[in-house]
DNA sequence: ATCCTCGACGATCAGAATCCGCATTCCATG
DNA sequence: CATGGAATGCGGATTCTGATCGTCGAGGAT
């Protein structure tokens, strides 16, 4: 999954970057909203972290642009302590969900994943496909009830197709939503870890549409 | 479905064929209004994306020149953001729908289906023909509710025909609508492929009508 | 009018060429 | 040492080509 980060403020930005990380995101930032209103639009988040103070475009009024302009991703803004009128303002023009600052990260991170999850219709925390369960929470994959170890980046890779059951995703989309901004489009990843994914849960769960992408079964 | 681009930013242009082929289009481009004008002038295209900042000839012009010229497809426009006036003399000037720089590439895909969608006159995203439905978001053909697998250039071929249901469809054309420029056009691929369909979808579904082509029942 | 013949066009098949995805190995990094 | 990413070769699916076969219909002969 990959956030966007509208953040001003260096020191905030860069332990949310962290979080997220480290939390399994691929992120991008932006500094202020101009910047962060143009990468909203370009490319494609599962999610947007939006502080409404900031320089040069107000935080509400990039939301309102991406609203109107049609982007649909889920937005968590951040707002000052007890700054009510903020809240207000900020669900009006769109936001999903709002934070006051300061804030606990894994308040943070909870919220994020449900947003995703909402975002995805689902209801549950736990992804199923086939005899495969994707714990969100806790980041734990089981196989027919047996753990199955996963690496960082093929967790990743699992769980968007999970959160994508029954679509067809497109290698494009799969390098733009698990990797940020600066990547080698033309490389065999992808293909490696689907790979090395089958290899531990079963050849069956992940489907190859030729020409068109993967797809999980419904 | 074959799309012309015309777009003189190399960067944007190599971006825009990239996103268009992997979403199964055949693409041509042309780098000027000049060579842009021409091709569209002479070539069969089911949609074109022009952009409105061009050198030599102005995008608007050529617009107009075409439709002028009694060219009715359908044109999908790029402006420069928050170009209030560009976006009404593009309109004016009969362009079908409009898009602001920058965008996302799902954006621009999903414009593009609505745009041939409907220049051929349909008003959902499911074809159907017979006991044959054809779901051009996800790209997935049923016959009687089953599914069946196509590759692509079968896919292509038929979806083609779909889009032109009832009407008597030219080997010619569809060769010039599935391929792009540099394509031998005596070969008898088309025979072959229709002959694949029919035996995965049924004989009836197309109607040979000889010396002319092919043509699928209202 | 009916039948026949011939030519043109379309259908089908098999094999060649090509493309695309997969596995494996290797290297870099931390 | 574990992980992520790059390079390579393999194999099967897909597409294309060329050859052959079948069929339709025009037009002439009866």
């Amino acid at each position: 999954m990959r956030i966007l980060i509208v953040e001003d403020e260096p020191t905030l930005a860069r332990q949310l970057r962290q979080t997220l990380e480290s939390a399994g995101y691929a992120v991008d930032s932006a500094h202020d909203g101009e910047e962060g209103q143009y990468l909203g639009e370009t490319e494609a988040y599962d999610a947007v972290i939006l502080d409404l103070g900031l320089p040069e475009v107000d935080g509400l009024t990039v939301l309102d642009r991406w609203r109107k302009a049609g982007h649909k991703m889920p937005v968590l803004v951040l707002t000052a302590r007890d700054s009510w009128s903020d809240k207000v303002a900020g669900l009006d023009a769109g936001a999903d969900d709002y934070l006051a600052k300061p804030f606990q990260s894994e308040e943070l991170i909870a919220r994020l994943r449900a947003l995703i999850r909402r975002a995805s219709g689902n209801a549950s925390s736990e992804l199923v496909a086939g005899g495969v369960r994707l714990d969100t929470r806790s980041g734990r994959v089981t196989l027919d009830g047996e753990p199955v170890k996963m690496t960082a980046q093929e967790y990743k890779l699992l769980s968007y197709l999970m959160h994508h059951k029954g679509k067809v995703v497109s290698r494009t989309e799969l390098i733009e939503h698990i990797y940020d901004q600066d990547f080698d489009r033309d490389s065999n990843t992808i293909e490696v870890f689907i790979t090395r994914i089958r290899k531990k849960l079963g050849a069956d769960l992940i489907t190859t549409i030729r020409g068109l992408g993967y797809s999980l079964q419904g």
